[in-house]
DNA sequence: GTCCCTGTCGAAAAGTTTTCGAAACATTGA
DNA sequence: TCAATGTTTCGAAAACTTTTCGACAGGGAC
């Protein structure tokens, strides 16, 4: 029955902004504004018009009924799969909270090209795009600047133009603290699992890892560092072949946790001990990496700040300023937990 | 050169339903309508107006630049937190592909009530609503029924209403499973780390522990059941409890993975080596457990899996057909790591 | 007191959609 | 053939919403 009220009354005449206005004593553009989440009214006032709204059972709607979906943003990664990315799209969508605009969430399709997919996005007007950990040809880059459809990386594998805006860690530093954290515990033996070759990221921290030797003194061991891609596995292959060395190292640092777990799974089956026999370092910081046993030295990476920064720097693009810097890296900061120690040799 | 011209100009002065229409030589009401595929617009003059609103570059918004994205359902979370739900995000992404429709993904809004957020919801246009691991009072479901937003909950922590649509796991025969797999190897004394008391999904688990303890003839011990909140503190601070107590468990089952890292803590602090000395076994698989030390054995929840079909009852109540079974539970499955061996004593 | 800043609000302007009537044309019936 | 009637197409005006911008009030700072 009620159901049937509303309709006929929905039909016959909508509860229009003014109607709400009325009966709360304001203007209409003040309603207007309370429904858009715009900053200038008062909370008192907006409360009683937000009231107002529920009572009258207002129905929002663009322009003479036709509903919008609302403005939303494009958060495409490469697989949704490191708890990493959790981090990322909560911070992108408490970056967004307050704008009233959607996070859309995908990942980037089976089809290379893209032509099509820059078409399809620019066409569901999204604000923006931030592409996660992508590989971006300079092609697939033009699909989107073709649109106008403004774009930003976070942790990009490649950068495929130095005016492309992305957003980093300090991969190098960060690199260059965990290797200084061994090295100060007294360490000279320093094994390292390289990231992806083709990455950005990992290279910077191997280069910080370098650094933070040199700096010590220490003469690298081309032994000592061995390849990985980034996943557990790769971590745990590479910690068995450091630790049957003839001369094996005493502290691992890992270009990522997954691998850094790896290497203490190996370590494990070698019948060591962490820290008294093998220190542990990885980077990334991500949430289980405080729940190993024992809990993981490592790098933080700032994923949520991350994720905030380029929702910023989309917002930016958005309404067409400048980006004041196109690359923008926030700091990592080294988190000693207990897989590290002085080595006991 | 081309990108300045294009923002210059767009904040200047947006491309208007009026341009385009002089530039035609048709009336603004016609352009609009050509727009909003009205049926009264001669095909010849359709064509030509989409030609000239292609030339002009118009971008579609329902008023003073609101643009419209496309069809969109809505995942909201508790908070983004666990690795989980990163999988929930996979499935129903997966699960929606094909379809055109994009996930907005969200958090609950601190707003309790909520009466205003699911009115900003069904002004979005969203074809539903999947809400995870959610409290939802009477009042609340309420505010989604009145606006006929389909609405599909995974995993809640209560039911509010029988008929409700809610996707979950199956948590008492998971549970069983667990407490099953201990006894079959062997151990008498099997400690239990519980959930939230209030989530409905905990307490099937324990329900199932109690049964497979049942099943194998062993007279339950309160002492070994200790409360939990599905974290990793409160599953080291149970850890530590039982593992204080004058005859300890030999084994713990925790309702959930964070929990039985949380236990192993304890264990290592304590001295106890896994699984010789303590057998853990957990409940979710989420990514890290299979990258703990040792790996955990623990019973995988699909989450994947269940994002899709959470998808999938959406899509069948957004047509209006009536799901041929309100509460779906899909199957666990015990993974049996190397957390778990037969009792040393 | 004066100046300036900030927050709040509304009037007016700008943009869009819908309603409804007019014009043009086709169709029907005698 | 001609009038009556329906149909299609289109626009003027009305209705609705959002944005812009100016006004006003209430603090500080000096």
């Amino acid at each position: 029955m009620n159901g049937e009220v509303v309709t006929e009354e929905a039909i016959r005449r909508r509860v229009t902004l003014g109607a709400v206005a009325r009966t709360v004593g304001v203007s209409i553009a003040t309603v207007s504004k309370v429904i858009n989440g715009r900053s200038d009214v008062a909370p008192a006032t907006r409360a009683r018009i937000q009231a107002a709204l529920l009572d009258h059972d207002y129905v929002a709607r663009g322009l003479g009924g036709v509903p919008q979906g609302g403005r939303t943003l494009e958060l495409v990664f490469d697989a949704l799969e490191t708890p990493n990315n959790l981090e990322i799209v909560r911070g992108v969508t408490e970056a967004v909270a307050d704008s009233g605009i959607a996070v859309v969430v995908g990942v980037v399709p089976d089809d290379p090209l893209g032509a099509e997919w820059a078409r399809r996005i620019a066409g569901a007007q999204r604000e923006g795009v931030i592409l996660v950990t992508s590989t971006l040809s300079q092609q697939q880059r033009n699909h989107f600047t073709e649109t106008g459809v403004p774009l930003v990386l976070i942790d990009p594998v490649n950068i495929p133009d130095s005016s492309m805006p992305s957003i980093g860690a300090t991969n190098f530093s960060g690199g260059m603290d965990a290797a200084k954290h061994l090295t100060e515990l007294g360490h000279r033996r320093i094994g390292m699992v390289e990231g992806r070759a083709d990455a950005l990221c990992g290279v910077a921290r191997l280069h910080g890892y370098h650094a933070a030797l040199a700096a010590a003194g220490i003469t690298p061991d081309p032994d000592l560092v061995r390849p990985g891609d980034f996943t557990f596995q790769s971590g745990y292959q590479a910690g068995l072949d450091l630790l049957d060395l003839p001369d094996p190292p005493t502290a691992v640092f890992a270009a990522n946790d997954p691998e850094a777990l790896g290497v203490m799974a190996a370590a494990r089956v070698r019948g060591l001990r962490i820290p008294e026999d093998l220190s542990v370092v990885g980077f990334d910081d991500m949430s289980p990496s405080r729940w190993a046993s024992p809990p993981l030295t490592t790098v933080r990476q700032p994923f949520a700040e991350m994720g905030r920064a380029a929702a910023e720097a989309l917002f930016q693009l958005a309404t067409g300023e400048t980006l004041n810097s196109t690359r923008v890296e926030l700091a990592t900061t080294l988190v000693v937990r207990e897989s590290t120690a002085p080595p006991s040799r």
